[in-house]
DNA sequence: TGTACATCAGTGAACGCGCGTTCACTGATGTAC
DNA sequence: TGTACATCAGTGAACGCGCGTTCACTGATGTAC
């Protein structure tokens, strides 16, 4: 039952367009993201695409969508990583968010911090998507919180997150670790008292 | 002296070219910004373009620090006018980033917001650029805060806010003026405390 | 003030490249007997 | 197990459009006398 683990070909060619796609679609932004480049990196040839696809509009409103799951699979691995070792599950989304890793990694990182405001932007199956994964993300943060929170405390989190990351990667060497040291310090501080009193 | 009033056709020109990418720009992204629409927009037709820059790549590039100026210069001022009526500059600042306007007004609004994560791509002359707007903007913020506040914060709030409004532009309705006001509140009850104790 | 000429700014047609999309064809996979 | 055939997935050449860029030309601005 559950999920079929035998593929057919063309399951495994979909598969192969569609974490290619995420990948370039993190690391170049919407425009970055070429058909024949994509399908190459699949290892296939660009003819072949839309057997698969209908349209390249369609592949980038699939690959945020994918590109999202996959962020969001690896970030709950590390996280569970982390809460092993003891961290509060607050400590650890955010220490792992703004880690150097993430913000370099730019293609297997958080498209909503990848894509940023051109989430905003294009057709509208594809902003559609975009707010799915916004919200997705700001869900998750919520869902590391201590019960009692103020409302929208995730939302607040998630654009600090947002913000930094994408601030760091425009910055480099000692501005870089310092926009993510000052981010994670202020965030902890704030958010992550163990047990606050009041 | 001071900057000439008396400006040559040519130049008049430039300045048109230039208001209307930097406008461009922040509405569409950098992918969306194409010479003959700018020339259009600037009331010329696409063949004169390369009088006045060098490339597409050059237009980009002067599009975002004339965008930064611009944004800023208008931002001063209506903090000013927020500040006459007894407001902290902090606080002006605050609620001036994360107002409706300024989330709707995307082609008038901070470029560092409405481009985000393609400040890291393109071009090395494009991401110098790119940086000087995250730099200044950051201590604009930084200039805001009372004296003694711990290093990093400009950033900190920076990073706030550049998500809070990318976030806020992919949601619509009652949920983007909920994150806009829970980032405003947040901000404002932990930096804008009125001589905080301690 | 007026005329002749040089320079400057902008026009619009044309070029070439990249890229999304289409399609006739090929080779591989799977099925029938 | 082996052969014949149908279907499926992918290939690669070709098309067309958009867009950055070039360039010969035109009309406007400004200067000399």
């Amino acid at each position: 039952m559950s999920t079929d683990l035998k593929q057919t070909r063309r399951e495994q060619s979909h598969e192969r367009i569609l974490d290619a796609a995420a990948r370039a679609i993190c690391r170049d932004g919407y425009a970055g993201l070429g058909v024949a480049n994509v399908m190459k990196e699949a290892g296939l040839t660009h003819g072949g695409f839309y057997a698969h696809f209908g349209s390249r509009d369609a592949l980038l409103a699939a690959a945020v969508e994918h590109a999202g799951e996959q962020s969001a699979a690896r970030m709950r691995e590390r996280l569970q990583a982390r809460i092993a070792e003891g961290a509060s599950a607050l400590r650890a989304l955010i220490e792992e968010y703004l880690s150097a890793r993430h913000v370099e990694a730019l293609d297997q990182g958080c498209p909503v911090a990848a894509l940023g405001a051109d989430l905003a932007r294009g057709e509208p199956a594809l902003r559609q998507v975009a707010e799915r994964r916004v919200l997705h993300l700001a869900g998750a943060v919520e869902r590391t919180l201590p019960p009692g929170s103020a409302a929208g405390t995730g939302m607040v989190i998630a654009s600090t997150l947002v913000g930094a990351v994408q601030i760091a990667r425009v910055l480099q060497g000692e501005p870089r670790t310092a926009v993510l040291r000052s981010c994670r310090d202020a965030l902890l501080a704030q958010y992550d008292r163990p047990a606050k009193a009041g």
